[in-house]
DNA sequence: GTCTATATTTGGATAGAC
DNA sequence: GTCTATCCAAATATAGAC
């Protein structure tokens, strides 16, 4: 810690703006010079923050998986039963995909190729701590039977329709995200109908 | 037509080869020397068959999506039951993505954004078709009672989870493509178990 | 910590000979 | 239809002044 608050906040500023702009154009077509100019810099400045291009990316994502174990593990610690507990994650997902955080999340899901497959190696340890996670409810709810499939293969599955509905769900549908989480869990469970979703965890059944 | 077979050859080849390492390295990281060298010619010379790299993409897209049609259209119509026809699709789009038109298929779901606005235009009616099917089998599908969800978010949902199969599903393993279907069934209509998957659709039932 | 200036590389694309 | 040669633009990154 040898900078000052100010300096930290520029790389802070540094890291969203690269965030937003990593999502909107792809990593690889935005250049150093957007991101400086995106805080109010040239491009030779952003250097004195990161050593290179492929840093700001790494600093994007390491940030964001932090975020997502911290929020993923808050929601399994929240809820009482299997299934509650299951719900509480598919929401705390789609809301780590929609609110605030949605410009990090979406680069970790769907940018994680233009990371180089060294620093990939970096976060490998924090990406399976948030996969464990989901992994414990989905093997609760199995012995519990309230899942038919293999945990491993319903995370996967899971992975990529939570993740897709970046490219269609907008927060200022008619759809709420609650809603959309009832669906999700009532295909994983088999059972539940929209609309339920509230009742379910306020009820802990 | 004025060209010889030859020369349609070697349009094509470059066309495969751009799908091969666009789907391996994304169309960004690809380069036109690349391209060149993997069928046996110079960078100048691509731009004979070819008036910018951008049209190779858009080429390996227009011709994936023409199979993509052709093949999920010849699946609904194999089936003639409810549930039949949605596993034939599911089957379908599985083989799509990890049968001989997998780097093509990728390229359509993973780096559509690598297209212009224009291009992705162009494709648009197509792409379309293409989800009608899909559309029409849910719709029919909860018209009968084995859907449970609006066609509309259960198609997106399974768009993702289809898709994301690239990300980690390998035919050399011990799960068989028809297998996986039968999960994805099960989640989507909410009682196969897996396993089942041939004797649904052999029956018909 | 930022700027100026620039090194260096790489990429898409073109013109004209063969 | 391919090659040679090259143009031009854009990008990452660096060095040193302020």
């Amino acid at each position: 810690m040898t900078r000052t608050p100010r300096q930290d906040d520029r790389r802070d500023r540094l890291i969203e703006a690269a965030a937003r702009l990593f999502r909107k154009q792809g990593y690889e077509r935005t250049s150093v010079r957007q991101l400086a100019e995106a805080v109010g810099i040239l491009s030779g400045s952003v250097f004195h923050h990161f050593d290179s291009k492929e840093d700001i990316l790494l600093a994007v994502m390491s940030t964001t998986i932090t975020t997502m174990i911290e929020r993923l593990r808050e929601a399994a610690g929240s809820a009482s039963t299997t299934r509650g507990r299951l719900l509480a994650l598919i929401q705390t997902e789609l809301d780590l995909l929609h609110g605030n955080t949605r410009d990090g999340v979406s680069i970790i899901f769907f940018q994680w190729n233009s990371l180089s497959n060294a620093n990939q190696k970096e976060l490998l340890a924090m990406r399976e701590e948030y996969e464990r996670i989901w992994l414990d409810a989905l093997q609760a709810a199995r012995d519990g039977g309230a899942l038919n499939a293999e945990p491993f293969i319903a995370r996967r599955l899971l992975t990529g329709a939570n993740g897709w509905t970046i490219y269609w769900y907008h927060r200022d549908g008619a759809l709420s995200l609650d809603e959309l989480a009832g669906t999700i869990l009532g295909m994983l469970t088999g059972s539940l109908s929209r609309g339920q979703a509230e009742v379910i965890r306020g009820s802990e059944v």
